[in-house]
DNA sequence: CATTTGACAGGAA
DNA sequence: CTTCCTGCCAAAT
């Protein structure tokens, strides 16, 4: 059922995402049904409508790196935070071959 | 319908 | 490595 959104459908994906790993915009924007639509992926996680129910923190570009973050300090803390969850990050980058979500 | 806005992606210099 | 440009897409105005 398309009756969503693009976006809700993002934030649903999203929200889905599993604890210790990350997908990139453009495989979330292929799951939403419009592969090639990172950009409008990004744009939904800048609304964040619900940055607790929303963990747009697992959501990196497509080599890996961040590319926003509007809470905390920034990348800074976005980094910190995949980290933490057990991603593999080495410097400012989150390893796809071991931590990128699949379905 | 036209224009503007972006937390993108990929390539060129 | 950084910086600039082009192409792409959905939503808001």
């Amino acid at each position: 059922m398309q009756s969503k959104s693009f976006y809700a459908k993002v934030y649903k994906i999203v929200s889905k995402i599993p604890k210790g790993k990350v997908a990139t915009y453009q495989t979330i924007a292929r799951l939403a049904g419009s592969p090639g639509a990172a950009r409008a992926v990004g744009t939904a996680m800048k609304n964040n409508p619900d940055m607790k129910t929303i963990p747009c923190h697992r959501v990196v570009g497509s080599d890996g790196k961040m590319r926003g973050y509007s809470a905390g300090i920034g990348i800074i803390t976005k980094i910190q935070m995949l980290k933490a969850e057990g991603v593999d990050i080495v410097g400012d980058r989150a390893q796809l071959q071991t931590s990128a979500w699949k379905t």
